[in-house]
DNA sequence: GTCCTTTGCACAAACGTTTGCGGTGGGGTG
DNA sequence: CACCCCACCGCAAACGTTTGTGCAAAGGAC
């Protein structure tokens, strides 16, 4: 291991619209002019010498700067409960993508799910003057959407909805009907639910969905074969003991999130039975882990990218004052090998 | 589904230190030293009213305005690799954290591995005028470290060492040289490796560890053996396969991160195998995925939790001028069920 | 009572931008 | 040749802070 050469030179200077000014000998509104985006009322000559005077000094116009006298930040504020869900981390990777190609620059807070810590997160988020917010751990009796409309900061929910308020989500309900329907056509009667945190309505409406379609088909689905849970392997593997420790343990098991099943697969073999060939398992939003697990999984696909992009695109929409509405991505089912057909 | 109200009131015109002083009825610079942490120079009542006040008119310093005059805006950026990597998801986590401890925010940039892009992201960042960058995502090669040491913006890497560079590392030698060690104990004499990214020092410095142990005890490590690979599940599937087929299989894998061991299990199972009984297998990182597998696995454990914290700790005290050296953190072998002892 | 020190506050400049407005020059039209 | 218009550019204010300096009043020592 080398020495580190902490000692770091003096920060630069920075080049400023004023340094460039005085090497073109123009005053510093028409460098400002010309570096914009269409220079009106400039000289073309002007403008070229003034951008490659800038190029070449290395000119970074200072956001900050610019955003005060503009009184937009470009920053995008996003709210998540986990980074380290994979779900909420694809999700922001693709709503950082697109605004980044907006030219808006995003920060990320995990709230933990915990109101007092979500709230001086978006304090820390108001304080930079975000131009909005897009919140993805909106719980049902969350304040923060509502003190955002009365604030005025536009605002859009994603992954999450909540009644009244704008949002971009997958048809949970509709997921867990298609998850139901699989099974039921499997010929499978007696079925648990992974059912995650009911205070969410990706929890609540995937097995609302699921149970509705399973008693509309005529069978039931008893209170103890639905355990709620948080969103994480480890109670997955929890709630999945939960199941397989029923005097009648269920012969499928419907998780609503992949890292559920993750766990479940664990408590399933830890009961001494074989995930697939014993019971069935699916999973929800199809993590490209879950096509390359040791028995790859069944799991209802929901175009997460697809998720961030137009949460994205309904903010700007907003920020601009146009009229938006609420958008519903349909949810795909991945038949994989832990749902077989059943034996005879 | 609701209509949306996407109509939102007019965003209120922020109070500002001005609002306050006006109903003080006394000077703006009063108000900003009244609000400072130890303000120094202002009667005790006066600082008492105008606190009073600015809690009442729900006043939030705007610290893009104060950075532009005290030449610090209070935001580190973090460069990653991909922040749906389970790894880096959780450092990030725990810098966020600790910065956000100590009063900074965060800005983190998927760089997906992609010069362009990354440098697209690292310029977006100091146009916001960053006061530290740590870097998550260093590359043999990589040009970034030095350019932000010539722009004198301190930095310091994190995860990836870089010769000559400030950075908080694990021990990646020791944590090879420690799964060689297991598997050597267990009686393997064939060993595979899946050995990630040979231009990251995580992939090349836990190869070689694993290497020079194994060696070092007498036996070979045939170069079909070790298989460079991405850091994903699929490529884990595709790396395990390849070892898989060989004329003689390994008796036992070494993978370098944990979701490359995800995606072997597929692999050793398509082979026909059983993971653990037939193959043994060691992972990287200990996610806490690891243990509620279906086959629980053994990893080598890094605190990534402790990486995050201290890269931070070693930024700021970078940032404030003070001498730092780079920190090693101890791996540990954590043993599970997919080493089990050799069966005679 | 005078002088000096301290306390408490006001003034103003500066950070780097953007932008409405005004002014100068040149070219075209009549 | 006089006029007007337009293209091009400079001037200055403003965004919300922080901070060095100056000034007045209050308090103490003699």
């Amino acid at each position: 291991m080398k020495e580190d050469p902490s000692s770091q030179p003096a920060r630069a200077r920075p080049v400023t619209l004023a340094t460039i000014a005085g090497h073109a000998q123009v005053h510093i509104s028409t460098v400002s002019r010309a570096l914009s985006d269409d220079p009106v009322g400039i000289g073309s000559d002007t403008v070229k010498r003034v951008r490659e005077l800038a190029a070449a000094l290395g000119y970074r116009r200072d956001v900050g700067a610019a955003g005060l006298r503009t009184g937009s930040s470009r920053l995008i504020g996003v709210l998540v409960p986990r980074l380290t869900d994979l779900v909420l981390a694809s999700i922001y990777e693709s709503i950082d993508a697109a605004a980044s190609a907006a030219g808006y620059g995003t920060v990320v807070a995990n709230t933990l799910d915990d109101p007092e810590h979500r709230r001086a997160r978006l304090d820390a988020m108001l304080s930079r003057r975000i131009d909005g917010v897009i919140i993805g751990d909106s719980h049902s009796g969350d304040t923060a959407a509502h003190e955002l409309r009365s604030r005025g900061v536009p605002y859009v929910l994603v992954m999450r909805t909540l009644e009244g308020h704008l949002s971009v989500t997958t048809d949970d309900y509709r997921g867990g009907r298609l998850a139901a329907q699989h099974l039921l056509a499997l010929g499978h009667r007696r079925v648990g639910v992974i059912a995650g945190d009911q205070l969410a309505s990706t929890g609540r409406e995937r097995t609302l969905g699921f149970r509705r379609e399973f008693e509309s088909a005529g069978y039931s689905l008893p209170e103890p074969y639905v355990v709620a849970s948080a969103f994480s392997t480890p109670s997955g593997l929890t709630a999945g003991a939960e199941l397989m420790t029923l005097p009648e343990p269920p012969t499928a098991i419907f998780a609503v999130h992949d890292l559920l099943a993750l766990g479940a697969m664990g408590a399933i073999r830890d009961a001494g039975k074989r995930v697939g060939a014993d019971v069935a398992l699916i999973g929800y939003n199809d993590l490209d882990l879950a096509g390359t697990l040791p028995v790859p999984l069944t799991s209802v696909r929901s175009d997460l990218a697809a998720m961030g992009t137009q949460s994205v695109e309904a903010l700007l929409r907003t920020m601009r004052g146009e009229p938006t509405r609420s958008v519903l991505l349909p949810p795909e089912l991945v038949v994989r090998a832990t749902t077989p057909p059943l034996r005879a």
